[in-house]
DNA sequence: TTTAAATATATCGCACACGATATAAAATAG
DNA sequence: CTATTTTATATCGTGTGCGATATATTTAAA
């Protein structure tokens, strides 16, 4: 039996999960530079964006469950980069907040995907510019779609 | 500062890993189903193209280092789904085959691809499938890429 | 207004991922 | 032919991810 639908090559799950581990191995020198994870990353861009927001807030960015943020912000917390309060309104709520050095690493972190870009060799025209954020909607698409399948 | 370049909706890496996370979780079903997670689903299609082979081989098809498929197959082997065995010719070598029991598993999870389609409620026409098939291209020459970051 | 349901976060257990390191066997160099 | 290097796999420690479950607070319902 052959089963095409069944080898690696003719799968399009595998090259997402290949290229998602790929892109954070080669962010990984340069967190590793600012002494943070690739999730713990993400989790700054949202507070540099949005300060003082809920964690599940963060949690909903990001598209990740409570179980798995609620440690990840505890060792941020250790490291000193942010700090967890509860809200004066809803007693339930856990408002995350950058610290000074939380803030002070957005500066550093603006380097990085430049840097991605430089290992990666390529010197990116606008042809390839439009070309990403083509492939950018589409992922979106597909983010949406998954996404929706859980609520049924 | 407002940084463009680090807001999240602006970076191409967050929606690949959300994308993969996503396509596992709707996997999850499927596999739990048969015992199976994400990882051993992709060396069981490894090892149902190509059997009796070491535990480089798998660890090179699947882009993961040692350290993570060591644990994995002995596991595997724990449900019984393959064996483990030292090379004749290369002792260093470890030889992975399937059981029966994981050869069986070929025909249960044949219809897995299929119940991931029909989950995501589209109904792919030609041009579709086209556009999967350019996107496919697209991941292994980012996977190309990204790989060869790591040789220099 | 007491009770039930919903919401927000945390805890527990298990399975990855991966950097760093160890160990044994094979290949190669001097 | 012995010493060195390379190769193949395994071990250890840390940090995710996530299903299942617990707890506290708020909201809604009877």
């Amino acid at each position: 039996m052959e089963y095409e639908q069944l080898k690696l090559e003719n799968q399009l799950c595998f090259p997402f999960y290949a290229v998602s581990r790929l892109i954070i191995r080669a962010y990984q020198e340069d967190l590793d530079a600012l002494g943070l994870t690739y999730p713990q990353y993400l989790v700054l861009m949202v507070l540099w964006e949005n300060d003082n927001v809920s964690v599940n807030t963060i949690a909903e960015k990001l598209i990740l469950n409570t179980n798995t943020i609620t440690p990840l912000l505890k060792r941020m917390e250790v490291s000193g980069l942010i700090i967890r309060h509860q809200s004066a309104e809803d007693q339930r709520k856990v408002i995350v907040s950058l610290t000074a050095k939380g803030t002070e690493f957005k500066v550093l972190a603006a380097e990085i995907p430049y840097k991605l870009i430089k290992k990666l060799k390529i010197e990116p025209q606008e042809e390839q510019i439009q070309e990403a954020l083509i492939l950018k909607k589409k992922l979106y698409e597909l983010i949406n779609l998954l996404e929706n399948i859980e609520k049924q």
